[in-house]
DNA sequence: TGTACATCAGTGAACGCGCGTTCACTGATGTAC
DNA sequence: TGTACATCAGTGAACGCGCGTTCACTGATGTAC
């Protein structure tokens, strides 16, 4: 028996088909990052890659399958991004890896705006995620659990206050997916954290902060990392 | 002379034209309701109101126009029912005051996701909001910075933090709007509270929270109030 | 009050566009003997 | 190694759809004298 690597595929089509699906996907990625969601077309994508357009069937069964490739690809992307930052910061430094997390999280949607409001923006008319968008979307919340969970290990005799009954029921999903360690408050906190932390980036990138706030770069970031620092406290990572 | 009175217009042909132009609107935003900004077609529109496509364009420039009707429709609509959920309270309970709006924030987006997403989701593509949007836009920062100047008025002896001077530069643009009274740091956490309250109304009506937070209505509220105390807090008003 | 003219709402046809998707086909690649 | 058949990528035409917008037109409404 050869050996057999089912990864390596050795015969041409197999390669071209591979290669092909490839350049659809990353053709379909520019043309989100030009034009957004909206304008992403079969049609478009077949007529850059000088394919007529009934031949992109050949590798993508529909529109909407292909845009959930997409979705998937932004939520990878980010979600590299923002675990490779976070790997990068000792262990024991809680508020610098939540910084790094805020800070890829900031830079990954300032690079990639039409990526970012593809996954964190209004959901696309009509589309309807499947299961496989489930996974990759969890991996900066995860991050950030991580970053949680190692803090209550290192503190374990601090003291929470209980949540409201109410409020700890409605927790309950998450609750199912997270270790005991972590408190229903430090989690309440965690989840009100991630939303602003998104909520932040949204209306910088979705231009609610006109007129508000100054277009100079480094000022938008400045700011950005003075809310970083708060929210740090409200998690208890300065201490 | 007569007495005469541009807003009551007197000929048929006038009334008609207020008449129809605010069906259209109507039936605009009936539209959004049900299928997205993406959806809407002026066609559509004349077809819902018996109209050949053609005649809607005697009351509507375009398109574009439409979408920013209805932009500045739902700006308005939203903020008159902060304001007038705010101005039901005591001027004097600061804390209650921002709990209003946070609630008739979160509902009135419950209420009319379509409209919220135009406002706040995903910019639509190719188009750009021009300046008459600006004013309703800023309905709800007003009614949340009108609580934070009172509460600076009752409390003139607090201290606050001053920021790092990039920060505070960043905030200019909004400085030149707002009273003196009102802090720099105290401005600064308005400004964070206010992306944090549309980011988890962001997170609960694009679908982030699923898996995280459970459908029952009344958890979803609970912890939304949870998150609203922190952020009173957050701003001072609670003590 | 009556007439002549100007205004304007609404019609219907048309232009030109791009889209998603299907289908019968050709020719090249792969496989089994 | 060579042949016969099966697989499958890519073609080109077509279907059917809906859109925004323009334009010459008609007939009703409004206005000035």
């Amino acid at each position: 028996m050869a050996p057999v690597d089912s990864a390596v595929p050795r015969t041409a089509r197999a390669r071209a088909r591979i290669e092909i699906t490839a350049e659809i996907l990353r053709t379909g990625r520019e043309h989100l990052a030009e034009e957004g969601a909206a304008a992403l077309s079969l049609r478009a994508i077949a007529r850059d890659l000088g394919m007529v357009s009934s031949a992109v069937y050949r590798y993508v069964p529909s529109r909407d399958a292909l845009l959930t490739l997409l979705i998937i690809d932004a939520y990878n992307s980010l979600g590299e991004a923002v675990e490779s930052a976070e790997a990068k910061v000792p262990r024991d430094q809680f508020s610098e890896r939540f910084f790094a997390v805020g800070h890829a999280t900031r830079s990954w949607a300032l690079d990639h705006p039409h990526e970012y409001a593809l996954i964190y923006g209004s959901p696309v008319p009509g589309y309807a995620a499947p299961q496989d968008t489930l996974g990759p979307a969890t991996r900066v919340s995860n991050v950030l659990l991580g970053i949680l969970v190692d803090l209550c290990l290192a503190h374990p005799r601090r003291r929470y206050e209980p949540l409201p009954s109410k409020v700890a029921a409605a927790l309950s999903p998450l609750r199912a997916e997270v270790p005991d360690a972590i408190p229903d408050a430090l989690l309440m906190s965690g989840l009100t954290v991630r939303s602003s932390m998104f909520g932040a980036v949204s209306f910088e990138l979705f231009g609610q902060n006109q007129n508000v706030i100054g277009d100079n770069p480094r000022g938008r970031t400045a700011l950005f990392d003075e809310q970083l620092r708060s929210w740090a406290a409200q998690l208890g990572l300065l201490g």
